[in-house]
DNA sequence: ATATTATGTTAACAATGTTTACATAGCAAC
DNA sequence: GTTGCTATGTAAACATTGTTAACATAATAT
């Protein structure tokens, strides 16, 4: 028997904290979390966090990071190298929009006011970047199959992530119309295909 | 000659506190806005903006609110009756986008998870759907005139937005390549040409 | 075994949002 | 004009929060 009651240490308490900020950015929003309620939730001194992580914002950052590695797993997951870019493009697009919409507070957190640009937080930054690697690499593939326009390819994937994030943000705060409680795929799909449209060589 | 030196009103609490507030948007966040150090700016007691606004949040529905009032009426400055809805529609975008990165903290008031959608705030909602009338005229005039594809024309409007958002939101946190220290108008240009290209009929 | 480092605790501080009870001004009715 | 009513302001207090400083204990290396 034996089981472990109480240790001084707790062993993983970095991951802990993580998961329960977690769990709490699924009830409230991002600016409501108390790094003292998240220490009381794991059952350890208000100040013990101050081990792991130097900041609130510290924190934040890597809760940031883990949603961007997350995403990114979402949008990358769905594309197959057989596909053609157009579909792999409107997949993963999907796929990304949906994760926006499946994890709210969580995606107002990656992209809000919480997390300046000009904090430092290579972690952060190098998740983010890797989201963004996702689109680069379906559209260079769509560019040189001659799928899509031969513009600039960093231009053409900022704009589609514009497309697919401004999708995103709008239909979080309810200012883009979709089904009550829920989201058309319809439009989600006619949406894209509007960028799409502009992409495509004619 | 009795100048007035004190008076117990203010006489404009209201309008005083949200001006101060613009200002202390423009150096921090919205997060770090603090009720209290509004009224100490003002000059007033701490609990004296209670009589104005229920709440620190209905400040600040009202401060996004005047956020797409004045969003508002820069995006539908630039546009006139005569010239083709094409046009209006990327001149408009222009000027959405330049005034999301000449007040980055207010659009991200705007738009950030301090206002969440559940809480009832008529005055912001009201401002917002104006600002989302601005894009929807435009569109209806190149739907009638066909220069757009012959599309809903909500559906249109609402992806012209999530574009035009999608690219201030990614520029402000850097994550839109962009001169660095500015923004490159022909950047600007090329990535709302692309969203052009998928409405107009070809 | 001992020293060092990593990790956790307690106590304290200043700042904030908010409520309650009280004070004063402006104004309307008599 | 006095009397009340309402709008607007103040003061005091409370709970909560982020953060720091000083101390305690465990794990680890020497």
């Amino acid at each position: 028997m034996g089981v472990q009651v109480q240790s001084y240490h707790h062993g993983n308490l970095k991951q802990a904290l993580l998961e329960t900020a977690l769990e709490h950015l699924k009830l409230h929003g991002p600016d409501k979390i108390s790094l003292r309620a998240l220490a009381r939730d794991v059952g350890v001194s208000q100040t013990a966090p101050y081990r792991h992580f130097e900041d609130k914002t510290a924190l934040l950052a890597a809760l940031a990071a883990e949603g961007f590695r997350r995403l990114n797993h979402a949008s990358a997951l769905v594309t197959s190298p057989e596909s053609s870019a157009a579909r792999a493009l409107q997949l993963s697009g999907k796929a990304y929009i949906h994760f926006a919409l499946d994890n709210p507070e969580l995606y107002r957190l990656m992209f809000g006011p919480m997390l300046s640009p000009d904090d430092d937080f290579p972690e952060l930054e190098e998740a983010g970047n890797q989201a963004f690697d996702v689109i680069v690499s379906i559209v260079r593939r769509g560019i040189d199959s001659g799928e899509f326009v031969n513009k600039d390819s960093l231009l053409v994937a900022n704009s589609t992530w514009a497309m697919v994030h401004g999708i995103s943000s709008l239909m979080l705060d309810r200012r883009f119309d979709c089904v009550e409680g829920g989201i058309s795929e319809s439009v989600l799909d006619e949406s894209l295909d509007i960028i799409m449209l502009g992409l495509l060589v004619r």
